[in-house]
DNA sequence: CATGTAAATGTTATATTATTACATAGCGTT
DNA sequence: AACGCTATGTAATAATATAACATTTACATG
């Protein structure tokens, strides 16, 4: 188990945001979303990001620079992280294979590089764009 | 044996540039670079880096928003990318491994997508970094 | 060689994403 | 209270990327 963290307030309301939402959510998107309790400005809305990341509860898409929800309840794998991605409707969704995160973290080549992280980015189409 | 591309004038220009570059470089740093030779505009440089990335010249560092030849002789595998970041000296480099790469293409689960795209961005420290 | 068309270029303005700098507030420990 | 630490607030700005529009070049093919 780890460690329950528990979220200031910025922290948690942009949390709760981005967990509703079915899909990643932009950071000013967040921003609009939330000037309604509050929350003012890019910076705020980035600070709780970095610290949510940290935490592992959210996930930075890093194409498309977009923020996701942990899908596997709060990520003991924030430093491990793997997402497919639909090119047609954009739905994201977090892979979370065992095999694949074994395989991974075990993997080693001869650069002498110790590898502790990896973000892995799927592209294809979804079951429901590819029968279009 | 791919086709082989010929580039116009400012994707050469670009080209040429990262090409020499020891590390990946920023689309900004590019443009200024490339000033004394025309290029006045941010636009001509992200359309010859959309270019030299569609055709397998060059790729993105997602994580780092920064780009670099590709170091497989011009990748034919140019939707399925790897490498390896030191997050100390943000030193970067292509990882060319079949096993992987095959592992990676082959991967597949029961979401019922199919995926003909990957990048993935190892993260650690370097074999130089590491015996500091 | 004229004509069509796709690719590339040039230019200005603007949108989007992210950080710097500085000031203040809350909270637990000593 | 004094300290250290985390979080917050606010303004300004930096860094990354695209939209819109006009023009030019390459080159196939009739
Ligand atoms: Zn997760
Ligand atoms: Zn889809
Ligand atoms: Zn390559
Ligand atoms: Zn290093």
């Amino acid at each position: 188990m780890q460690k329950q963290q528990t979220l200031s307030r910025n922290q948690k309301i942009i949390f709760d945001l981005i967990d509703k939402s079915p899909e990643p959510m932009k950071a000013y998107s967040i921003l609009f979303n939330v000037q309604k309790k509050g929350i003012k400005a890019p910076l705020q809305v980035y600070r709780a990001l970095d610290k949510l990341i940290e935490i592992g509860k959210i996930h930075k898409i890093e194409s498309r620079n977009a923020f996701i929800a942990c899908q596997n309840s709060s990520c003991q794998i924030s430093k491990a992280t793997a997402f497919s991605i639909c090119e047609s409707c954009e739905n994201v969704s977090e892979i979370s294979n065992s095999k694949l995160s074994k395989y991974l973290s075990n993997f080693s080549d001869d650069s002498g590089m110790k590898y502790s992280k990896y973000n892995l980015e799927f592209f294809g189409l979804c079951k429901k764009c590819k029968s279009k």
